[in-house]
DNA sequence: GATACATTATTGGTCGAACCAATTAACCCC
DNA sequence: GGGGTTAATTGGTTCGACCAATAATGTATC
């Protein structure tokens, strides 16, 4: 069945070393600590924090998992240029450290999915297998107790398992996994519903007769609709929670990566 | 400087956690490990693995990170579905598990990055600042001193950069980094330089113009060029090094995700 | 007998101290 | 000043203990 991953995982306890991380992740992306400078020593930083080293080291450990320290035995742990870090996931670290950019990312993600999985649709409606359109058909026709966000993570999922791109299918769950958060703001509408029961019912049949194009078409479409529904959203609702303030809903394109 | 973050690495040594993580990322992988089932304990598997519960904790956490366990204090650690994890860093761990997929994470690799970059450069011809132009221009023209491999890294990076969409930066980075051992398949050949040299040139030409149509063909066509050009020399090349065997360069499309 | 609750056992989370291993810095010798 | 030895620094690992959350067990109540 699909779901025996989905374990009822209990709301996030607070562990200790997610504190540190946090701390850390701070005090790198904000540019307190300068690339190539070294950090504090384990011992130093177990005494600092009021943590136990091995609690130090975790969080280390996940820094350098993002690319964003160097570690290096007898030497110590070196900061390193977050723009440079070969882990996507850094993105979703940058947004908890600071409310101004989640706005920024959310934008960055819808960006890259619209230009993504159009070319996932097609590439599904070519090489689908007769069980994925099974799946397919399961998840956009058959399963009307699923929430509507729900489904739609599913039908998106279903699509990238059938595109064959291990990488793609890698990417939709991090887009959807993502987006689940905001998908209030989306589905709210019944516009947008009414939208998008149309998209699962369409996008269904496009791929079972193979209409690559079509398929990609249709994609693209409640993509793009999608995004700047949302925007929208976000621009009418009053600074919603865990949203940025609302300046920074006017001036998306400001930010400039610059290299540190 | 562009190089601060680039400490001189010394080559990999070998932690004694990597090993529990690979023996781990091995079972898990080919479903030895059924989907939803529990792990051993960690104090189980220190005694199995003759290590330190501290090193097993290392190894679970990275696995956690890779969104392939999850970990409940008190209960234990259970097997997720890979299919299903947000970390597109997954596709890596994949490949150091069977060279068998190597083939197949390099060639979804490819794929995506010929979707994404030349939207890219689109935006970047749009959007660069004078500031990245003048990176561009630097990397691109006026460092000779550089391999034709790390310059072309860094073209793509600033690319990336200039698009002002930090995820795309970030896959950016992920794929350049990938594929950097493997550019000797590309570089070798002088109609592949020469073809390299124009690529930098002009694309840096349709950047400074602001021409975002003609950036966006420029790179289009350098990366299905180069994405044939891969694949040629792969399958003259008998079996390099660290490749799948033989057989797998022909059935690329072969290896079905099914749901676990 | 079924349900609600308290108790116990299991298991991950953290802690403290010690020792190993790699690197760096200091020192001495030539 | 250069080269090699030594000592200090720092991350890597180990051991053993206790804390905290969960699950399993047992018990009283209805």
């Amino acid at each position: 069945m699909a779901t025996t991953s989905n374990h009822p995982i209990s709301a996030k306890r607070p562990r200790a070393h997610e504190q540190v991380i946090h701390v850390l992740l701070k005090r790198i992306i904000r540019g307190e600590l300068a690339v190539g400078s070294k950090l504090a020593t384990e011992r130093a930083m177990a005494a600092a924090f009021q943590v136990n080293r091995a609690t130090v080291r975790e969080a280390l450990r996940y820094l350098e998992h993002l690319d964003l320290v160097a570690i290096r035995q007898g030497d110590g742990a070196y900061v390193k240029n977050f723009l440079h870090s070969r882990n996507p996931e850094t993105a979703k670290a940058l947004m908890h450290v600071d409310e101004a950019m989640q706005y920024e990312i959310l934008s960055a993600i819808l960006e890259v999915r619209r230009i993504n999985s159009p070319e996932v649709a097609h590439a599904a409606a070519l090489k689908r297998s007769p069980d994925h359109l099974a799946q397919l058909r399961e998840v956009a026709l058959d399963r009307p107790d699923l929430s509507l966000l729900e489904r739609d993570k599913r039908v998106h999922h279903v699509i990238g398992l059938a595109s064959g791109n291990i990488v793609q299918i890698l990417m939709t769950n991090f887009y959807e996994d993502f987006f689940y958060e905001f998908g209030h703001l989306y589905f709210e509408s019944s516009t947008n519903i009414a939208r998008s029961e149309a998209f699962h019912r369409d996008i269904y049949h496009a791929i079972r007769e193979q209409n690559a194009g079509v398929a990609r078409d249709i994609m693209r479409d409640v993509l793009e609709y999608a995004e700047q529904a949302i925007f929208r959203e976000l621009e009418r609702n009053a600074v919603p929670t865990s949203m940025a303030t609302g300046k920074h809903l006017h001036n998306r394109d400001d930010i400039n990566w610059s290299n540190q």
